[in-house]
DNA sequence: ACATAAATCCTACATGCGTAAGAAAACTTC
DNA sequence: GAAGTTTTCTTACGCATGTAGGATTTATGT
């Protein structure tokens, strides 16, 4: 059976809501504040802004939330691989015109960004890849 | 001598612009109307519009533009591969959390999201990478 | 030089997002 | 069941961005 049979269109997630899925996705079902507390440190934002990130994410499906005592818990409802491939695509696209992973590949390698270790990871990965 | 010796900041462009920086860093320098030529087909902007972008990246110092006869003639004051790379960096961290490639190639592999030819022509990228 | 056409400069406006305060509701404890 | 505490719901506001219209300036042909 196919991988991409129902798939559903993805909600769009923006910049500051990435950093609160991606508590989520870590320690998922969470209360709000355990989410607080989870980015206390990681960023400087009031509680009630980080209640305000978690509603609009309910709102738009990206996450559930039921009542469990008096707080309410959240989990995600789209999965980080989908989200992130789906990103990925429009990065791609957005900045180097193809959905394609080589033109940034070679923006990296061409300013010298990887080291020797991140190279033979990538490779590894590839290798990987490959022989599934 | 090093390469990153003068670095100065990279203004941010937005999704808007970089359409418009995409068609200026393949074929500048070129005038206002020149790149609304460029654009016909590809996006249903006014030249107006076309105009604002140019107007904005000119402001931020992504692009430069000089008098020639009637027209200005607009040239990018920033290469390509820099701001790829310092959006590429700014994007893994957003969405992955860290400015690897690992996590984002992880992802595309991950959910099958590479054709073996592509997973072949990465692989010749980063041995041209390594062997330098 | 004057009219005309074409270019640039200023201004605008809706929407989305980051950021959060205040109001209201609900649970707990006495 | 009243008071207090903790959660959630409603509302807000400034700035960036996508999108562009109108006013003004500049070149050009006659």
């Amino acid at each position: 059976m196919r991988k991409k049979t129902s798939a559903k269109p993805l909600p769009a997630i923006t910049e500051a809501e990435w950093i609160v899925m991606r508590v989520l996705w870590e320690s998922a079902p969470m209360t709000a504040n355990a989410v607080v507390a989870a980015l206390e440190g990681q960023s400087d934002w009031k509680p009630k802004t980080i209640h305000t990130l978690l509603r609009r994410l309910a709102d738009k499906g990206a996450l559930s939330y039921e009542k469990e005592g008096r707080e309410f818990v959240f989990t995600p409802q789209v999965e980080a691989a989908d989200c992130q491939l789906a990103e990925g695509r429009t990065f791609l696209d957005r900045i180097f015109g193809a959905p394609s992973l080589a033109p940034m590949l070679t923006a990296f390698v061409e300013r010298e960004a990887l080291s020797a270790k991140e190279i033979e990871e990538l490779k590894r990965i590839l290798n990987e890849a490959g022989r599934k």
